[in-house]
DNA sequence: GATTTTTGCACCTAGGTGGAAATT
DNA sequence: TCAATTTCCACCTAGGTGCAAAAA
């Protein structure tokens, strides 16, 4: 009656397969960025009372460098150096499995994407993360059975990965569906809508 | 070199002084007010490393109720009985002390207050606070050193106040000095001025 | 020249104000 | 009748969009 065996769904699954079948593109730029779709799981198979901490990662998916040719992404060389990347751990952290079961969802909605080497500020929670323009990338979630974040580095990590999600950093939109897709379904672009 | 004797000083004292002297007044509602000015304060003296724990919370400044007649506030009788009140965690604790003095400031903008007895969420993050129309409060600001927020109940407080930011709650403005001096000072108040 | 990045912008969403009228 | 509260609103701040032009 106490399992610790987390089951992990995506929000949104539905609209992300629609993103992934045309080759996501996500805009990066010097004072950040949000995703869109935003990153949004649901959880459940914690055990009641333990603690837990939730966390997110952006990692390279390949070692390519990609261009938009032809109306296709195609690659073009080898990947830059990656700079380190940063855990962005969810701000209710850490916090009981039945919290974080009961709530509507675990939304990281907040992180921004940059390709701004310099950190804007020495904050505690840390919001941006650095990416390579062209570069393809692939967001994972991590839970972590643990009470207390001091203890964080000496913990088991359970990760899960969407392939959906997958997605290639771009300073401008190159495919124009990718572009509609946005403006179709991100509230803040209801502006460039036609109807 | 490593103190442990933090001051505390009130942000927008001046501002906080204009209020106090014509009897600060603050709205609660259903869905819950900010307070106006903002409760923001400025740290120093902390040891550099040792992990603190601030908070606030308001209380009952005396056992009177109130009432304005006469452009005045008068004693009105007793008060009527207090709910609990919550502490409010700053979101960012725990942190070290050259993290929270590097900061321009600790502010517990967020803090909402209501008359609505029924809790909105049972959110870990407690933003609402109940009080009793027409009766006086004292907003207090604390500092823990402590690095564990499950250890808190059992660390020493160290509790500072302002007399400044004594107010009255209220559902609806009395004193029409107090409402000028929002209308003044406020930024989401601006459709309201006369220039 | 061609590609990629930056900047400023109009247009949105989201939510914090006191006023006025209605309600309790 | 009077005092206190609730509801709805126009008017703000704050900040998330892709676009177009300029810059790199």
């Amino acid at each position: 009656n106490e399992p610790d065996d987390p089951q992990v769904d995506l929000d949104n699954m539905e609209l992300w397969e629609q993103f992934h079948r045309r080759g996501t593109e996500m805009v990066i730029t010097k004072t950040g960025r949000r995703m869109f779709p935003s990153f949004k799981v649901k959880v459940s198979g914690l055990s009641k009372s333990a603690k837990y901490i939730m966390l997110m990662d952006i990692v390279a998916a390949d070692d390519c460098r990609y261009k938009f040719h032809n109306s296709r992404w195609m690659v073009a060389g080898k990947a830059d150096p990656e700079l380190p990347k940063r855990m962005y751990i969810h701000p209710d952290s850490p916090a009981t499995g039945v919290q974080w079961m009961n709530r509507p969802g675990v939304s990281f909605h907040k992180l921004k994407l940059t390709n701004n080497i310099a950190d804007p500020h020495g904050h505690v929670i840390h919001t941006y993360t650095i990416l390579n323009s062209m570069h393809k990338y692939q967001p994972r979630f991590h839970v972590v059975r643990c009470g207390d974040l001091a203890k964080l580095p000496y913990c088991a990590f359970r990760t899960y990965v969407f392939k959906e999600m997958q997605f290639i950093a771009v300073t401008a939109y190159q495919n124009e569906k990718i572009t509609q897709l946005k403006i179709d379904h991100n509230p803040f672009a209801k502006g460039f809508r036609d109807s």
